[in-house]
DNA sequence: AGATTGATCCAT
DNA sequence: TGGATCAATCTG
């Protein structure tokens, strides 16, 4: 089986498609104690600046910056002081744009939620701004699989009621699995 | 439903 | 420099 590492023209595309890409691609994590690899089940995509609910609609900051920055590194933040959130940036310099994993599945089953995805894999900010294309401490692949667009539901992104219309847009994407959940 | 928890951003 | 905010999760 051939096992890509994924390079940064997969993600230097439009986010939606980037999106729509990742859900079946594998989120490879390599720590002290071994490594752990895990099928990505659910996303949501953060479009650009005019997207009300993209970090990056507030500005160029000390913490969006990375938004703005080159297709394949890491955007990871702590949210409600407790919980970290593991985004890959998208598309070209100065157009900030992310997609947010949500959910991965694994040998320990479905690990459901962004701040359970990060708690375990070990993300936190010390690997915000990580290049994702190198194929070391956190990466993703390509195994090969081919995942029909039939089998992926589109949704309203979650807790992002303050941005309006953009509230509503189906741009969290998640796979029918085996067991329907 | 309410509590938790701390980095970030800007004005009250 | 204080306080509101927050791409979440756990417990009741």
């Amino acid at each position: 089986m051939t096992r890509q590492v994924l390079p940064v023209s997969f993600y230097a595309r439009d986010t939606l498609v980037v999106a729509h890409s990742l859900v079946g691609k594998y989120l490879i994590r390599e720590l002290p104690t071994g490594s752990r690899a895990g099928r990505i089940i659910e996303v949501e995509a953060y479009v650009g600046a005019h997207d009300l609910a993209c970090h990056a609609s507030k500005g160029r900051t000390k913490r969006t910056e990375v938004l703005f920055g080159r297709p394949g590194l890491t955007y990871v933040f702590l949210i409600y002081g407790m919980y970290h959130c593991l985004n890959v940036v998208t598309e070209r310099v100065d157009h900030p744009a992310a997609v947010l994993i949500r959910a991965v599945e694994d040998e320990s089953g479905l690990v459901d939620g962004p701040g359970r995805v990060c708690r375990a894999y070990a993300i936190d900010t010390s690997l915000n701004y990580h290049d994702l294309t190198t194929g070391r401490l956190l990466w993703i692949e390509d195994h090969g699989e081919r995942v029909p667009k039939s089998q992926i539901g589109a949704f309203a992104r979650i807790g992002v009621d303050y941005a309006g219309e953009w509230a509503t847009k189906p741009w969290r994407l998640r796979l029918k699995t085996a067991t329907g959940k």
